[in-house]
DNA sequence: CCCTGATTCGC
DNA sequence: GCGAATCAGG
């Protein structure tokens, strides 16, 4: 699905009628509310007319209305597989088994699993995320094949951990 | 949980 | 330019 005049315009008339990013989305179908805010920013009609803003929650006009308003259902939305490789870039001292592992505990793993002294960083990471800051950075990437990852794995890094997840 | 727009950044 | 992931919030 590409941005074409005719749905750029559609997009920009309900955008500036005053739809919300995934009203617009549904309305258009094949494109995500992410898409359609980023459209937005690029025409640069960010900004629209609000006479009087409603302020209030979630200004839902009629809880009934919009309900029974849904209309069919729009498209189902293909992702690509998103692989993540989390190369061992940082060496640090384990702090933590996985027994010892809090919530705020970094999960990066360290050390051989084999060996008795393999464990987990440990440190304290933020709510968001499975690592420390020292692990995130860098730790990721993004890869769009499996050959892709051979590529990375075999430029020599040492340990991975690889998980895909689909969607 | 549902939802909103804003932002980043690999592609 | 594109948009998924993330952020920050209602």
């Amino acid at each position: 699905m590409d941005w074409n005049e005719e749905r750029t315009a559609v997009l920009k008339k309900l955008w500036l009628e005053g739809m919300s990013a995934s009203q617009v989305a549904r309305q258009l179908g094949g494109v995500s509310r992410s898409a359609v805010i980023g459209k937005v920013h690029r025409l640069g009609i960010t900004a629209r007319e609000m006479p009087v803003r409603p302020r209030a929650s979630s200004a839902r006009v009629s809880n009934r209305v919009q309900v029974r308003a849904r209309s069919t259902t729009p498209i189902a939305p293909v992702r690509n597989p998103v692989i993540r490789v989390a190369p061992t870039i940082v060496d640090l001292e384990p702090t933590s088994g996985i027994l010892g592992l809090e919530t705020h505990s970094c999960r990066w793993p360290i050390g051989n699993p084999d060996q008795t002294d393999f464990g987990f960083c440990g440190r304290e990471k933020p709510k968001r995320g499975s690592y420390c800051d020292l692990h995130a950075q860098g730790a990721f990437r993004r890869f769009q094949s499996a050959g892709e990852i051979e590529a990375w794995t075999r430029r020599g890094v040492p340990e991975k951990r690889v998980q895909q997840r689909l969607g």
